[in-house]
DNA sequence: CTTTGCCTTTGAGCGCACTCCAAGGCGTAC
DNA sequence: GTACGCCTTGGAGTGCGCTCAAAGGCAAAG
């Protein structure tokens, strides 16, 4: 491996991340948590279109998630899908993992150990543990992308390269 | 569009996102800018197996980029590619775009006014100001996410729900 | 002269996360 | 009863960004 390489190795991008400075993160209180929950005037049973307005997805994706085993739903008496406020919590969350890129795959991965019941907590916090490292990496790598964009922003004019 | 939506639609995931104070970024200075520059010693000329050690990319993903429009490298007598230090830094600028999640097709866009010379300045100005508002964005997403997944982590056992 | 290894090209394949389609069922409104 | 709209299913298609395969060329080493 060649130690000349540019940001573009593992290496040279940890080097220059490491030296870039990040400010700590103020926590979260729960007052803005709440922010996260479910309204709390939900019907008991929503349709899909329903939970499709509610969640922020399309009915597709919902099928979606629920065809790779993501999420289980309900049928009625006339075999339309029911969503009921714990598998609207569920899609929420999922969704959450989602927006900060954890992979589908990894999600399932922890739903499966959620299923598997108490015992395995252990393994849930190593994987949420994990999930935030992998945050926190991609954090500053964007810190430092937008400091380049920036650097690039403001002495604009002076080269013809790019 | 319902207003009850959870943090899923743009609106309540604005409303979180604006209320959680995100750090301002402390600049980034000269001499932390350069290890991202290319080292000095390189050769004049390297072949496509010497640029993917350099760059961090596969000779595939240079080709790739090659045939996408997105660079252009020379050949030598034997109709092999040959990169140049100009070549390099072109392809370092990319990767780094890439690293901050820039579509292809937005770097393709920004290196055609590069090509049509100087008074598209304002143009790839603005694409740059478009883009660090993108990495903001995301930045601050990101952000939410981690405070999030750290309640998760320090509540951890508390509901048996995910 | 053959082997070895790096290179060329065109074109196809892959993984991810959706996204859409076709064919048909349910149920209320007229 | 038929039109309408929302729902069902299985399966196929899409877009992105690579990633690989096949078939062959060049050139230094033995």
């Amino acid at each position: 491996m060649n130690t000349n390489a540019v940001l573009t190795t593992p290496e040279r991008r940890q080097a220059f991340v490491d030296r870039y400075e990040v400010p700590s993160l103020t926590p979260l209180d729960p007052e803005l948590l709440r922010l996260l929950d479910l309204p709390d005037d939900l019907p008991e049973q929503l349709s899909i279109a329903e939970a499709a307005e509610v969640t922020g997805l399309t009915a597709h994706t919902l099928r979606y998630y629920e065809r790779i085993g993501l999420i289980r739903v309900g049928r009625d008496k006339a075999g339309y899908r029911c969503y009921d406020r714990q598998a609207l919590a569920r899609i929420v969350f999922i969704t959450r993992l989602r927006l900060s890129d954890m992979p589908i795959s990894t999600i399932s991965q922890y739903l499966e150990l959620v299923e598997q019941g108490e015992e395995t907590a252990p393994q849930r916090l190593a994987l949420m543990e994990e999930h935030r490292a992998m945050i926190q990496r991609r954090l500053r790598e964007l810190q430092a992308a937008l400091a380049v964009t920036d650097y690039k922003i403001t002495t604009y004019g002076g080269n013809a390269t790019p």
